[in-house]
DNA sequence: TGGCGGGTCATTTTT
DNA sequence: TGACCCGCCA
């Protein structure tokens, strides 16, 4: 069965309340396999159907793709020659054992990104290519050869190697491994196979190669499997999910049932409207017609601003504004953006305004540096192999084990074709000198926290090692601000542990279970939890945003070049699923929506110019409501921004009317006439001379003739302010007069 | 061995 | 702008 699901149409409770149908007519909820994307998708419906059916629902096999296969392989592990407490590499540590591997092979990490050859072997690994295959595939070979990178084939085998000898998987390797068990070993497959009843899948337009595989195999027997997803909200091709997964799934399925739901319960008509009408724009897709039922609505506000922090501090206005006039709640409220970047001016405008709010994603508790070391010694404490953990502490606290050492032991471990532990733990055979001792030293501290690990509870356990290794001591010694809040995120971790101690429902409350509990908690689930349905903002990227609904919306930073991004601006396809990223964004607001873009923006530490998104311009503008202010082509004091603002207090209202902070409350927006794109209105585009090149401002003098990159020629009228921070006032022949700062602004010299 | 300072580079998005 | 890496020096 597939379920194609529009946004807002109910995707989830059909999923809760099929499960929670067969559960009340008796199928056995272990035999129920529901995978989902992310935790708190999982948690979100486990949650639901505990509520329909009741504690039937902790039995159930549901989780994410990356839980229920891990869960799977520890089962499982000695069939493919992995201990069953293997360790999982987030990111970071696949990132950085690839940096090693780099300089072990010494080769150019300019050429050899890490984050590219990471990208590679993960792509690899998603589309089910083992390093033999990567190495004997004709097409590949040539694509890295005429790259130049002929060597990363190499690079696959070393990384797999090394992984393989610590006792480790990636992320990928959960779900590349999961085929390979179930490739190797038909009576594993056969288990499962028949274990499983009946399968379910959420957001299937997400599925990977390999997700999909093992989904297919999994269901071989029984055929029963039910599906559901929208393929106008793929957003994950860039992680190798195939939207081709769920146009092809009735040949698999030759006797598919396929249901639609198009009615969105969601949002308002024009919401729903204009979101059809971006989406129009996509070549690619399955063929359904959303609608709303519900009431026109208020049309989608468009909003101006001169500045990124002017952009801030619009939305916090507006949302304590629509808040107090309309008795609203600040959960209410969400603010979405492209990237996480983006947050900070959010941020300082939300705090000025005293509004509450919290940040999803990000950095989450579990990556911090502080969290990350001490599990780092409760990694290598339980799978010894560990060695990106092993790395991460054997010098902190500092124990005199330094670069010099650690280079000698990683290259013994090579030649040896060991595991770095296993060089470690006998250092007198590989390595002399000082440290020597240090190093026999740690490595029995090690096994003497492995003892302790065996026979005591999480927390009696982890609190001995936080503070026998040194770590906790070295934190209480900082007395900095940042190193007190360091040695409280540990007694929180501590205490997290404490409660898992106590819990009534696990057996094995050793540390090493706590471990895998908490290996695929990337996300602030754990905060969550804690914060309860505190009365805040939500910030958040449009990713993360997936799945959830808030009844007003702020798109923020609809910009060329950062949404669509510029990376995405290459191919068709790249920029389609951009599109859908915004459709995602649009059908997350219930009853408004406000898009706002910057004109300038800080970015790379520099003033960047900006131009409204195209993807404004793909609305139909029947749906929308525009407030862009005066145009763009009035006396621009944007480089100014926190000059004003000391000059006149809160910065409130200047003379030009270009900032948008007296529009605080809203003038009615003056009605545009016709469908003109609204890009239109900057002043016509000055092409710089060939080989334009700015001068040295040190060079700019009162009276010079100039020319700027996008405002033209022009005359300095004066130069106020010492270098590096003079300004200059710039009487332009075609965009008037500028006040711009030297270091910033690009000017050529035409004659002095 | 370890701390400091300057240079370089990066921004998609997540399990 | 800020994180990270590298080289220099104590």
């Amino acid at each position: 069965m597939m379920i194609v699901a529009g946004a807002g149409s109910g995707k989830t409770r059909v999923i809760t309340y099929r499960i929670a149908h067969l559960l009340q007519k008796g199928v056995d909820a272990f035999r129920i396999l529901a995978l989902t994307f992310t935790n708190k998708a999982a948690k979100e419906m486990r949650d639901r159907v505990a509520a329909v059916t009741g504690d039937e629902a902790r039995n159930l096999w549901m989780g994410t793709f990356h839980s229920i296969f891990a869960r799977i392989l520890r089962a499982e592990a000695e069939l493919i020659g992995y201990p069953s407490n293997f360790t999982i590499y987030d990111t970071d540590d696949s990132k950085s054992l690839i940096k090693a591997i780099l300089k072990e092979l010494m080769l150019d990490d300019k050429l050899y990104n890490p984050n590219f050859v990471y990208q590679r072997i993960s792509s690899a690994k998603n589309n089910l290519i083992s390093v033999s295959e990567y190495m004997e595939n004709t097409q590949i070979q040539s694509d890295d050869i005429s790259s130049g990178r002929e060597r990363l084939g190499e690079i696959y085998q070393t990384y797999v190697n090394r992984c393989y000898k610590a006792g480790a998987m990636d992320f990928d390797d959960l779900l590349f491994k999961t085929n390979i068990l179930f490739r190797d070993h038909p009576e594993a497959l056969h288990k499962y196979q028949h274990k499983f009843r009946y399968i379910m899948v959420d957001e299937y337009q997400d599925t990977n190669f390999s997700q999909y595989l093992i989904v297919k195999r999994l269901a071989a027997v029984h055929q029963n499997i039910c599906v559901v997803g929208d393929d106008a909200q793929s957003i994950y091709a860039f992680r190798g999910a195939n939207i081709q997964n769920i146009l092809n799934f009735e040949k698999d399925y030759p006797d598919l049932k396929i249901f639609k739901l198009e009615q969105n319960y969601r949002s308002t008509k024009n919401i729903v409207n204009a979101a059809n009408s971006i989406i129009a724009n996509n070549r690619d897709q399955l063929e359904k017609v959303i609608f709303s039922e519900n009431e026109p609505g208020e049309k989608i506000k468009v909003i101006r601003t001169v500045s990124d922090n002017e952009e801030g501090k619009t939305v916090a206005g507006s949302i304590l504004t629509e808040k107090t006039t309309h008795g609203l709640r600040f959960k209410d409220f969400a603010i979405l953006y492209r990237t996480n970047a983006q947050s900070r001016a959010m941020e300082e405008a939300l705090r000025k305004l005293n509004i509450p709010y919290k940040i999803y994603g990000g950095l989450s508790f579990y990556q911090r540096k502080e969290i990350r070391d001490l599990i780092a010694y409760f990694r290598v404490t339980v799978n010894h192999n560990d060695e990106q953990a092993l790395k991460r502490i054997i010098n902190y606290p500092i124990r005199g084990i330094g670069k010099t050492s650690l280079d000698k032991l990683v290259l013994a471990a090579d030649q040896h074709d060991k595991s770095l532990w296993e060089v470690v733990e006998n250092s007198k055979q590989f390595i002399g000198g000082r440290s020597a001792e240090a190093i026999q030293n740690f490595a029995t501290m090690i096994k003497s926290f492995a003892v302790m690990v065996k026979n005591h509870p999480a927390y009696d356990a982890a609190h001995h090692i936080a503070s026998q290794s040194g770590l906790l001591k070295d934190l209480y010694n900082d007395k900095s601000i940042e190193g007190l809040s360091r040695y409280e995120n540990i007694q929180e971790l501590l205490n997290g542990i404490k409660e898992f101690s106590e819990r009534e429902d696990i057996e094995d409350k050793s540390l090493a279970v706590y471990l895998q509990d908490i290996a695929l908690l990337t996300g602030d689930d754990k905060v969550e939890e804690k914060e309860g349905d505190s009365d805040t903002v939500s910030l958040m990227t449009i990713h993360a945003a997936k799945g959830l609904e808030f009844p007003h919306v702020y798109v923020v930073g609809m910009e060329e070049n950062l949404f669509p991004s510029q990376l995405s601006l290459n191919s068709r396809s790249d920029l389609e699923e951009e599109r859908r990223l915004f459709y995602v964004a649009i059908t997350r607001a219930e009853k408004k929506l406000t898009l706002t873009y910057a004109n300038t923006r800080y970015r790379w530490g520099s003033l960047i110019q900006c131009e409204q998104s195209r993807f404004i311009d793909e609305i139909d503008p029947k749906y929308l409501e525009l407030d862009i202010g005066a145009p763009f082509a009035a006396p621009d004091s944007t480089y100014f921004d926190d000059e004003r603002r000391a000059w006149q207090g809160a910065g409130l209202g200047t003379a030009e009317r270009t900032s948008p902070s007296d529009r605080l409350s809203f003038s009615r927006p003056k009605p545009r006439t016709g469908n003109a794109p609204a890009r239109n209105l900057a002043v016509k585009k000055h092409v710089p001379t060939p080989d334009f090149a700015p001068d040295d401002p040190a060079m700019i003098r009162e009276g010079m003739e100039i020319e700027h990159e996008k405002f033209g020629f022009g005359t300095i009228v004066k130069l106020e302010g010492r270098l590096p921070d003079s300004k200059a006032t710039v009487l332009f022949k075609d965009a008037g007069q500028k006040q711009l700062l030297l270091k910033f602004a690009k000017l050529r010299i035409v004659n002095g």
